[in-house]
DNA sequence: CCTTGTGAATAGCTTCACAGCA
DNA sequence: TGCTGTGAAGCTATTCACAAGG
């Protein structure tokens, strides 16, 4: 149709990229079961969409199914990680150590794949020179230092609420543009810079929502049993 | 045009719903510093959204500001939480009492308005009995008996990736349909049951993604000027 | 005046259904 | 034959722009 092999269309839809990671560990899971191939059909099931979305997703990468086969598993993860950027290694700074930043530091899908936490950062004097999960905790006046001699691409932000933005401000300022924010806060940032947070409380709220229409007439008003 | 006074629409986009905590937080905000009245540009900037959609969104609840004025703070924090269904306290049960489990109890933001940790339940013994931010820990053996004494309606799982989908069972069948899950896998559940997934892998991952292509100019394949 | 609430326009995403090809 | 890849249709969400109303 256009270019005779062109290899990826840079304009990827942002649902389709949201949903790669996904597909991708469906197909670890496959490729660790010995599975050569999979049909859309099947990888979808395991990854829990539809297959048509599926396959329109993966049509944004190129196309690498076999029609009437279906996709070889290990050159789909190959094309899938190559997408995602996950062929390099990204060093991963965490900022605040407290229960999550901990959590966070000991998480194995974490350190997985293409990820590598590599500085822990703290300014509680307390928990500096602790060593956690085989890092040291350095001291938050190092923050620049440490980004920059580790080459720190990615921050993640587990700082109470009120640090979050003197960080991030901080990260900005000697050239981070991906951030990962536990902190309840929205992050200003400018528009060169990708923030995309994950708030605990938000999503527990949003469950509420649900539970309460399900709920509803039922057991509101009335005695627990 | 509609009813005179038409209390909720009953049906609020899904969207919608996945902003509105973020309104109730910025309000909240705002009610703490005195602040009584704030228009839909005011409030929009807090939470990081446009003031179109901000209006739109509340547009969906019922017409609660005034023209010319805007919306007033405490109004509109009491109309979002009835709406999500903060009015009522939420019984959440945490399985899984790993560093992840952990932080999630201790976390401020999640004991208050509206979710109370009702119980912690583990399967290793080791951790059994222990007491975490002021609460026993159970064990896994208990989990259904403790569900329906304690009125759990919400369980965080916070297990291992292999024992995920074997809780998930158990506490659907004991009557829960809102489940928040932090392991790595694609839960299987009736349509009936409500599953909100976070993934810190996936968050990660996306991330890769939109760093890869901003670095992609410099340090990839050089084409484009 | 000022700011809300909302139809209309636009953009983005999902699903359908089938042509195209191994 | 069987499954992929994809136009076209349908749906949801966002943005625009302005009438309605304090």
């Amino acid at each position: 149709m256009k270019s005779p092999s062109q290899p990826r269309d840079r304009g990827i839809p942002e649902a389709t990229v949201a949903r790669l990671p996904l597909y991708l560990r469906a197909l670890h899971g496959m490729a660790e079961r010995g599975i050569a191939t999979v049909s859309s059909e099947d990888l979808a099931g395991a990854a829990g969409v539809n297959s048509a979305k599926l396959r329109k997703d993966l049509s944004h990468l190129g196309s690498y199914g076999t029609r009437g086969v279906g996709y070889d598993v290990e050159y789909l993860v190959y094309q899938i990680s190559r997408e995602l950027g996950l062929t390099q290694d990204w060093a991963v700074a965490i900022v605040g150590v407290g229960n999550l930043g901990r959590a966070l530091a000991n998480y194995g899908g974490f350190v997985s794949r293409g990820f590598r936490v590599a500085a822990l950062i703290d300014a509680d004097p307390e928990v500096v020179g602790d060593s956690i999960a085989g890092l040291n905790v350095e001291h938050i006046d190092e923050l620049e230092a440490v980004i920059k001699r580790r080459g720190v691409s990615i921050v993640v932000l587990a700082t109470p609420a009120a640090a979050a933005q003197v960080v991030c401000d901080r990260v900005i300022a000697v050239g981070v543009t991906s951030i990962l924010n536990f902190a309840p806060v929205v992050l200003s940032v400018p528009e060169s810079v990708d923030v995309r947070k994950v708030d605990l409380s938000i999503e527990l709220q949003i469950l509420a929502f649900h539970e309460q229409r399900k709920a509803g007439g039922p057991l509101m008003a009335v005695d627990s049993q």
